[in-house]
DNA sequence: ACAAAATTACTTACCGGGTAGTAAGTTGCT
DNA sequence: AGCAACTTACTACCCGGTAAGTAATTTTGT
């Protein structure tokens, strides 16, 4: 049994515990700091343990970014199971709901805004699990567009690619000027006014400038 | 005389030229790395002088940092100098042209995309910087479009500042987007549409959700 | 069922690299 | 003479990673 096939036991649960509070901790360490400036121990102190702790569940430190991320993703999808997920118009919806329930967490909203940003620097470790994250939401919202311009006899491919990476975009966008200065932008109200102009503008287009 | 008002005597034009190659390299560094995990040596190697030369220009990192984004706002002004600065319709043409060139100027957009977002982390010295950067441009975009809906009598001031805080969302957003992904996201052609989507809204919002 | 062996979950201690800032000295311009 | 523009050298930290040791727990052999 070569050592890359062998299980790691991991059998007890109090462990698994264990390491979904450091994951959270991380987060909560990294959205405010940033992943290079934000230290280990800082992370170990949130759980009590010292940083030696932390490196012994995670290997390294690049590995554990990675794995916070990974683990954000599944509790997003945990929450979402049992609701199918959503397509077409209901798509749309959602990303306004997502928009107005970020508005109460800051926290979350600061950690996605910085580690994207930061991971477009050199050999940053996150780099790659950006560009697949931004690649499959542009892919479902494309998708979505696709449906609700089916229905109306639209098909124009080129213009849903741009709306699909302008939606998302202004939604990151937004985030940043909202987390700057909470008090002048109003993170869902912006965000859902943007979502529906670009709608409006894929179903039909019309000239301005 | 005390210190705070006396004039530092900076004569020589020779020292003038070499602050600013400091300056250019520092952006490219911090717009490279970070402004956290972007060391002094390496600006200072690229002028050609120690860490402690480029210190001596400056005080401090965290007054790099300032003078470096200052010194980018001049250069810009003095870019548009002699051209009016454009208000109504042309600074939404100016902003799509801005996309445009921008397109072709990586290594500034990721400057500016890394900085901003790291900006929001505790303690940042480029975060009032970033809060005031924004609200200006918020205030002329929003300036532009009052001038274009008095033109055709609409006054809906709150729309207004949402698509204002959204435009310029789109514009950094996509540009992440791109960063990560250049060859499946148009900066230009992208930035362009959302712009023209914002503004049709703004001048005949139509409800699609 | 139980003792030995192996493994997990850590801690303490240390290493090594990196980095901002400072102090003191040197050269050359004004 | 005096200041500007540096360099060299040093300090003081911080931080990620590793090694070695320890207590607790689980697995395994009988």
């Amino acid at each position: 049994m070569n050592p890359t096939t062998r299980q790691p036991r991991r059998s007890r649960p109090e462990t698994l515990a264990r390491r979904e509070r450091i994951l959270e901790a991380a987060m909560t360490t990294f959205g405010a700091r940033g992943y290079n400036k934000g230290p280990l121990t800082e992370i170990a102190d949130q759980v009590g343990m010292t940083h030696a702790g932390v490196l012994h569940h995670f290997g390294s430190k690049d590995r554990l970014l990675i794995e916070v991320l990974r683990y954000r993703d599944e509790s997003d999808v945990k929450d979402l199971e049992g609701q199918h997920i959503p397509g077409g118009l209901d798509l749309f919806r959602h990303l306004v709901r997502t928009a107005l329930l970020n508005a109460r967490r800051a926290g979350l909203v600061q950690a996605y805004a910085v580690l994207s940003a930061e991971s477009v620097t050199e050999g940053h470790p996150a780099r790659d699990w950006f560009v697949e994250r931004y690649r499959t939401l542009r892919g479902q919202v494309t998708e979505a567009f696709r449906a609700v311009c089916a229905e109306r006899g639209i098909d124009e491919p080129a213009t849903v690619d741009r709306a699909a990476a302008s939606i998302l975009g202004v939604m990151d966008g937004l985030q940043v000027q909202w987390l700057l200065d909470p008090d002048q932008v109003d993170l869902a109200e912006s965000t859902a006014f943007a979502i529906e102009a670009i709608m409006a503008q894929v179903l039909d287009p019309r000239d301005v400038l």
